[in-house]
DNA sequence: CATCAGGGCCCTG
DNA sequence: CAGGGCCCTGAT
């Protein structure tokens, strides 16, 4: 393992968010696993990530509210940042975190609705991760439980990932594709990975050749991009829905997997197991052209009743 | 002790 | 398009 690099110098501005901005429900979202790439604390925030080859922590703290948005960033690197890259890596973190993207009209047209109106308002999706991080993420995700998940991502963190230190967080960088495709297959499975470490390796590779660019596949029609991802070696269709999002890329239809399934059918329709097809057929009901991403927010804010209060059906699918 | 499914996906027939 | 196999683990 390499050593901990520690990020010493700051730079910090200003943002100002469209509103409505949730902050807190927009960076921390509960129902996703922990991993230690990324820290919250209400009205605090921090996430390593790698731009333009450089190694960055960053601190997004919320000093608005959810009518009045303010952000102050904090970008901590090794030495100094140019203005030109600074510049640079705020417009991509305005995609990332939503910054600029007028909810306005969402919020407004379902101001009544009892979750849309009240505690998911101003929510925005996540897109903080890089895609190479959410297909590794949604890889680990495969076919297992959570414990397990949580198992395989922090051995390849430690074995692979880069261990980093800013404003007194200690966190790690996703390993660069480069290095798993060096690590070979066998090691990864030492990991105990299983099968996935043939996932891992081929698509590595892909990236460390640059056959797939972020910035690249942002700019191309999602059916293009839906094409392009479904290609590559360990990404299905419940696996793509993650990596879609990422790129800010909006769907008309979603898979709903299993594990999902059973959880909308509670929360929707209140019954133990329905169809994905009458579960779309809800959504689009109640939210029309909006439901995709409204059902993403429902989905988010059981897990966050959740985490407030134990809710005993749901605690029962949570399989640890 | 053995068996099995898990927050899928690939490959084969 | 249905179904077996995949790695490993904890639950039964």
């Amino acid at each position: 393992m390499a050593k901990t690099i520690t990020l010493k110098k700051k730079y910090s501005t200003e943002i100002i968010p469209k509103a409505p901005y949730n902050f807190n429900k927009t960076v921390c979202n509960p129902g996703h696993f922990p991993t230690p790439i990324e820290v919250w604390e209400p009205g605090k925030f921090w996430k390593t990530m790698r731009f333009k080859n450089k190694i960055l922590g960053t601190k997004l703290e919320s000093t608005g509210t959810i009518n009045k948005p303010k952000i102050k960033l904090t970008i901590f690197s090794t030495s100094k940042l140019s203005k030109k890259f600074i510049q640079d890596l705020i417009e991509d973190l305005n995609f990332r975190y939503g910054l600029n993207e007028d909810l306005s009209e969402f919020y407004e047209k379902f101001k009544s609705d009892s979750v849309l109106g009240t505690r998911m308002r101003g929510a925005h999706g996540r897109k903080f991760e890089s895609l190479y991080e959410i297909i590794m993420i949604s890889i680990v995700l495969q076919n297992a439980t959570v414990r397990r998940t949580v198992q395989m991502m922090n051995a390849l963190l430690n074995k692979c990932g880069q261990k980093i230190k800013f404003d007194n967080q200690e966190m790690y960088l996703i390993w660069k594709p480069q290095k798993l495709v060096k690590a070979g297959e066998q090691e990864l499975r030492n990991l105990k990975v299983g099968y996935r470490a043939k996932m891992f390796i081929r698509i590595s590779k892909q990236f460390a050749k640059g056959e797939i660019n972020e910035y690249r596949l942002r700019k191309k029609p999602s059916e293009e991009v839906k094409k392009e991802l479904l290609k590559l070696y360990g990404i299905g269709p419940a696996s793509l829905d993650n990596l879609l999002g990422i790129l800010g890329k909006h769907q008309l239809i979603i898979t709903i997997p299993p594990w999902e399934q059973k959880i909308y059918s509670r929360l929707l329709l209140n019954k133990k197991l329905v169809s994905p097809n009458k579960i779309l057929k809800e959504l689009k009901r109640r939210y029309g052209k909006w439901s995709i991403f409204a059902s993403s927010l429902l989905f988010e804010d059981l897990f966050w009743r959740h985490k407030e209060k134990s809710i005993p059906w749901l605690e029962k699918e949570i399989r640890l």
